[in-house]
DNA sequence: GTGAAAGCGCTAACAT
DNA sequence: ATGTTAGCGCTTTCAC
């Protein structure tokens, strides 16, 4: 039988009202007795039960707070559901998740939002922000305020966040150069479309695809890299004009959103070429360019889990202060037409 | 505010008492009256509280059982540790979860089992046992007793299990020959290394594993197809004689257990052969052949994943019967020597 | 500074 | 056949 406040009261000869004082660090009690309980609450183990927690405190209820740069980014879309999911199961211990969306990764954007996110109050906070030093002042202002936060899909540097719940993009960029590997002895003439040269997650997708190609020692020239800024015209505009350029381009890695504009100029240009279309991620049109044929392979993140977990994560932690949380790397999933799904 | 059945009762003019009989399928009331809070009850769409619920039912809490044949064998080690982390989250819930381990998958070992697990009369149990019609029987038994089954890893047909959670054999299979295809233009000389005919789920593995090399238009040749028995030391021995007899082998499909002997008679024959190896699972001796590059790559399944949801789609069955139920497929999951992990 | 009591939603034992 | 009550573990309010 777990231990109850109950135990811990009879065992220090005080009212459960006290112990309850003194495990929630509430002034007003006397500080041996509050020595005293906290002493044997330790020695008996006690892990305070959460549907009893729940029920007392069901007219506060835990407010978790969302922030996602998902306009417009349909790569968001199972994080939500994720989101919702957890949400949907946590519901009767009294969990409730607001959601706020912005467009892009805007610096003051982001900022604004992290502000107004602080002055709501939430328990928790799943923040999909950038890696920025205000940024990361105004995360750490809300953690010294007591808001617990979980990074979910970008990690920011240095903050005092519970965990990080995302991909380790470089070791997804190494995967891709595995796969390429896989398939080719030949050299590769490889065209890298970025999204952005300012985020990191982008820059390490790269890093880790040119050292996995290093290590696999598979011959290859990079012809050029560049960003498409996510969006499909720029990345369709820019891949067209390189693939004319250099007829000799055997490979495309991209490594975030314009996956749809870079695969129409392959289309248009890269016709009979058997070119290989590496990508991330799994949007509807990604699959469709994966059942077509056009991609090779797409590189995922369990996009849904980071959502889950995130909200699991803070669930379980402020309920229940108890164990070291760590951080959950999703797992960098290869998709192929075969597994491709739905 | 969620609907309680203190506001069932209200509206109905009558107790909590008979409400909780009705919802309950007690006996001792007035048919009217149970129709008509059954009728309130929908209408205000009542979801019972599962914090409520778990504090009451503490001293009778939610039994499960769960039937695994995995003494001797690494694969379910993940799939316990799935098991295990959903007991601890679902402890304060009143949830207690039973492993009872098998060996192997002799019919008679399976079905005394199940009888056992009968006897004790749990809430609801998780198995993993096989397709036959006795072990069918014996299953429908238990669901005809009010025990909820979910079939895990290996699904029975024609059963009233709440649901399976498991993979799609043929799927990964298929998902096999994928990257097969990708890997390799030139004709494909292949052994093909079962674990035993009678396992659904390894014909699954070849049957989708020929289809899609059919869909890809890879030429191929079966050089054989024989049976491991899971056993290191046949699969060792017999691929070693085929390796031998069969020089122009470039491909070895392991679709089973047995993959530590299968390619210790690859690196034995094998050698400069640039030997293309696919097995299944993830176990930490198959870990290290890929690692070492023995291992093409392997088709994983989620163990994890199948033990944690197949312990959660019980509980919230049991807690709350709503919501139809759905099969939950995990994912066909390929590792390479990159994203291998650990 | 501390104890006692009420109540969260539900179930079960006990009354009527 | 139905209502009442106690209690699960915890928090919170109200006394003292």
């Amino acid at each position: 039988m777990a231990v109850t406040i109950r135990d811990i009261a009879k065992k220090a000869g005080v009212s459960r009202g006290t112990v309850d004082r003194v495990l929630h660090n509430r002034k007003g009690v006397n500080e041996e007795v509050a020595q005293q309980v906290r002493t044997i609450a330790k020695e008996l183990g006690f892990i305070p039960n959460l549907a009893g927690k729940a029920l007392a405190t069901r007219k506060q209820p835990l407010r978790i707070g969302c922030l996602l740069p998902s306009i417009g980014n349909p790569f968001f879309v199972d994080v939500i559901a994720g989101f919702r999911q957890a949400e949907r199961e946590l519901s009767d211990f009294g969990v409730s998740v607001d959601i706020y969306e912005v467009k892009s990764f805007d610096r003051s954007v982001h900022l604004h939002m992290i502000d107004q996110l602080h002055r709501k109050h939430y328990d928790g906070l799943c923040l999909t922000t950038i890696d920025v030093e205000p940024v990361i002042e105004a995360v750490d202002r809300l953690t010294a305020a007591g808001t617990t936060v979980v990074t979910v899909n970008t990690d920011i540097s240095n903050t005092h966040r519970l965990c990080y719940v995302g991909p380790d993009y470089f070791l997804a960029g190494k995967t891709a150069s595995g796969l390429l590997a896989l398939a080719c002895k030949e050299t590769q003439n490889i065209l890298i479309i970025t999204g952005s040269f300012n985020m990191k997650g982008h820059q390490q997708r790269i890093m880790g695809f040119l050292q996995g190609l290093s290590e696999r020692g598979l011959e290859h020239t990079i012809i050029d890299t560049y960003e498409s800024l996510d969006d499909d015209e720029q990345a369709y505009q820019k891949t067209l004009s390189r693939l004319e350029a250099h007829p000799e381009t055997n490979c495309v890695y991209i490594t975030a959103a314009g996956v749809q504009g870079a695969c129409r100029a392959v289309k248009q240009a890269g016709k009979g070429k058997n070119l290989k279309v590496l990508s991330f991620d799994d949007i509807p049109s990604t699959k469709d360019l994966v059942r077509e044929g056009i991609i090779t392979c797409t590189l995922c993140q369990e996009p849904h889990r980071q959502g889950y977990e995130a909200i699991q994560k803070l669930f379980f932690h402020l309920m229940n202060q108890q164990d070291p949380v760590v951080d959950t790397i999703t797992r960098t999933f290869i998709k192929i037409r075969e597994n491709i799904e739905d």
